[in-house]
DNA sequence: AAAGTATGAGTAACTTGTACAACAAATTAT
DNA sequence: ATAATTTGTTGTACAAGTTACTCATACTTT
């Protein structure tokens, strides 16, 4: 790791010539719920021209290996997680986006669950950062990372997926905590549970929060575990 | 064209070596409006193995071209279409999906005027279909265009992309069928001219509709031409 | 002339979303 | 112990949007 592995643009292009006809790749936003804030994981820029930027984490996709599953592998490598919530969002491909070549990307977003899963960081380099304070990110990162941001406020309203970035049992507070990180807005206390009760998507967990400096809270838990994975299989595709 | 240009898989691996490492290519999803019905425009498979299915259009991107301007290019030399209406929609690329090795394909759909611009179709093997009645397709094309239909149908209640499929004028009437079409279903003919009216898209063209056998209807057009092209940037993006 | 079909307009019932009040339970400060 | 504070919980009033539905008029066909 560090300045020592640090490589040129001229040394990854000799490695991959064939590939950088046109390369493929694969980059993950990958997004964690700490201290009321959506995080992502970025991974500082191995790249000589980036030195002092940040990155998304991918790779390049595998001849062998289909193109929905390169996210996973790349996720199992770097975080040690299996089984998290993966969705495509979109595919960029100008010209110019990459500097050692031209390479064609597509990005999925992750939601993880930082508290249950303590994450095996393979890389020194790999560091959360709230989406309100990013870094200077490399390539077109800023840009894909925005539009990620856009798809999941677009997609909580209509679907479970938030519960990929709770613990097992939470509050309501927490989960109002968290979609009003992820939508960046304030919302009443009162709204908010009679439209999550309408959702039918939580179950009384019948316990109540432990060790909170004020009037424990009573615990939920997501309804139907397996329709989480049914309706993440569909959406990945869709 | 015809028979005696078909191409064995053979043919085209050994024309693309190179590339077949992973091939990247764009398909394309062309919607137009004919007789009240959706259609999609498809091509006779110059592959051997597929040789009574049928295809989207598509083809394999260039090193030199941005990836969102590959489906333009191909429009226009399969249809002497320009500035169309295209948004991507994903990007498909399981190990298997194309017979003759690695192809990664980025989908898009396009919605077309097919009556105030005739096509110039360079390929006598095009056709089009309605999508109640396709043919056998190819690959995984009919996957594919099952997304694309979904998405179309999200995106014409929140914003206005149909108009790319009508004339520059045109009736209530036919918009609402062009709605049904869309959506496979009934609508109502009064909350629907209520719903248009507050959306705020149209525009009185102040005639009216012409050689109809019965009592002729107000035509409209859409209000900001402008305005279009600015959100179909936007959304071409998203 | 009569029948059929399409345009065009308004209203009531219902559902959904938003703003806001009041009280209870637990904790912290005095 | 008491008061003040924070959070959890339940409910109400109003606004906005959606859905269901009836009638009159204009034009074409028979």
């Amino acid at each position: 790791m560090g300045t020592a592995n640090q490589k040129t643009i001229q040394q990854i292009q000799s490695e991959n010539r064939e590939f950088f006809r046109i390369a493929f790749s694969v980059d993950c936003v990958i997004f964690g719920f700490h201290k009321n804030e959506l995080n992502v994981l970025l991974l500082k820029s191995d790249l000589e021209e980036f030195k002092d930027k940040w990155s998304l984490l991918g790779d390049l996709v595998r001849t062998d290996e289909n193109l929905d599953d390169a996210p996973y592998r790349i996720l199992k490598e770097r975080t040690g997680l299996n089984d998290v919530f993966l969705e495509q969002v979109s595919t960029f491909g100008n010209i110019d986006r990459h500097p050692a070549g031209r390479v064609i990307t597509t990005v999925y977003y992750s939601l993880i669950n930082v508290k249950d899963h303590l994450l095996r960081l393979q890389h020194q380099e790999l560091s959360w950062f709230p989406v309100t304070k990013l870094p200077q990110l490399a390539f077109d990162h800023y840009e894909i990372l925005q539009t990620c941001i856009k798809k999941l406020q677009d997609k909580i309203d209509k679907e479970p997926v938030v519960f990929n970035l709770l613990p097992e049992k939470f509050s309501l507070r927490e989960l109002q905590n968290l979609y009003e990180a992820i939508l960046d807005t304030k919302l009443d206390r009162r709204n908010f549970r009679k439209k999550l009760f309408l959702m039918d998507w939580l179950a009384d967990a019948n316990e109540m929060e432990q060790d909170v400096p004020h009037r424990p809270g009573k615990l939920y838990q997501y309804r139907n575990k397996a329709l989480v994975n049914i309706i993440t299989a569909q959406t990945v595709v869709q």
